[in-house]
DNA sequence: CACAAAATATACAGACCTGTCTATTTTCTT
DNA sequence: AAGAAAATAGACAGGTCTGTATATTTTGTG
């Protein structure tokens, strides 16, 4: 059996126990003996799953980006077919994801914070999400008629990610509603048919 | 000597050095061995300024704090007496600041994001830090005569932080300008004179 | 010089870390 | 039911972690 194997049980089991006490503590503060307890698994079980805890960690940041962009998008389809509409949804998501009970910060930029030097394979699985999700954008930004797609979406992102990063510190969702506002402002400014 | 004891040369030394490793590697990754190790100091001199590990890097993240934001107000000054200047100088100092060869994104957001339960000591302290910015913030808005300088502030600061994270991530200074051309837009929205 | 404060080296405690090894038991498939 | 695959318990290695204790040496000051 590979240590890049796909989908079991026992594996599946591994990794969400793993991403709760990943997300809620750190990913350095959290060992392999605490996921192990807490998910009743034996240690040569995810040793036979996982090479080490590195993989275990980018097999969770891979399958939450996954999850993270497929959430998104499900709002963003449920928002109809005006264009602007479906953009400015990323905003709502984001409010939603803020009233979360557990949110603690984006895991992408925690786990790039936690493994800073841009070559570690952790940080480059972390970048590779901001890159996903940047192209959503882009083209959501286009779809509404941007003069300039990629430098609105690029805006967009930086006000994402302020967003995420203030509602950490404060616990609120009133980022998502500031970046919302925000968002809308530079899409009129954005849109030549809005001249 | 109480452990909240000031400056003193090898006090000093001990916080730069555990600065320079912590900001190069991230704060769990550094033990206090290797910080006595690089700065050439005995253990329990280190525990005779402070009371443990949390203590020093509280001690730093504070002094860090003081020393960002006189590095950003001296290139504010720098910018003249022009409001808008001034302002917006904010950004070309992000900029600068990308442009380090050290550059691994921003310490405050770092530790925030090792330590994510918002009640610890550490997250509050890198909290104060973005309270402290967003004050600094705030009183440029409202000097460049922005109707709701707080707002704008607001806007401003997550553009910085999705900024900071963006360059973190691909390793550019090309996020200090998008944020700068984004706020530079936002600001003449606000500005009830422009119209 | 003499005394006091600071810093030193060194050892140690007790816990934790990742990863390996072995032998046994369970589970699944045929 | 029988054989193969997966999972188990538990010990273990070798290292690291924070923090403490002790005894010695350096440093600065009167």
């Amino acid at each position: 059996m590979s240590a890049t194997a796909s989908s079991s049980p026992k594996r599946d089991h591994l990794m969400a126990t793993a991403w709760r006490l990943f997300y809620r503590d750190g990913i350095r503060a959290v060992g392999i003996d605490t996921i192990l307890a807490e998910a009743g698994v034996a240690k040569m079980t995810l040793y036979n799953h996982f090479a080490s805890k590195e993989e275990l960690i980018i097999a969770i940041l891979e399958t939450r980006d996954v999850e993270f962009r497929e959430s998104l998008m499900a709002q963003v389809n449920a928002a109809g077919h005006n264009p602007e509409k479906r953009l400015l949804a990323v905003f709502d998501w984001l409010e939603n994801w803020f009233a979360t009970e557990s949110f603690k910060g984006c895991v992408f930029i925690r786990a790039a914070s936690e493994y800073p030097e841009p070559t570690h394979p952790i940080h480059q699985a972390a970048w590779r999400h901001k890159i996903a999700v940047q192209a959503i954008l882009t083209d959501l930004c286009a779809a509404a008629g941007a003069t300039d797609p990629v430098t609105l979406a690029t805006a967009f992102s930086l006000l994402i990610d302020g967003a995420v990063i203030a509602a950490h510190a404060t616990q609120t969702t009133n980022p998502a509603r500031s970046a919302r506002t925000t968002a809308a402002a530079l899409l009129q400014l954005a849109q030549p048919s809005a001249a």
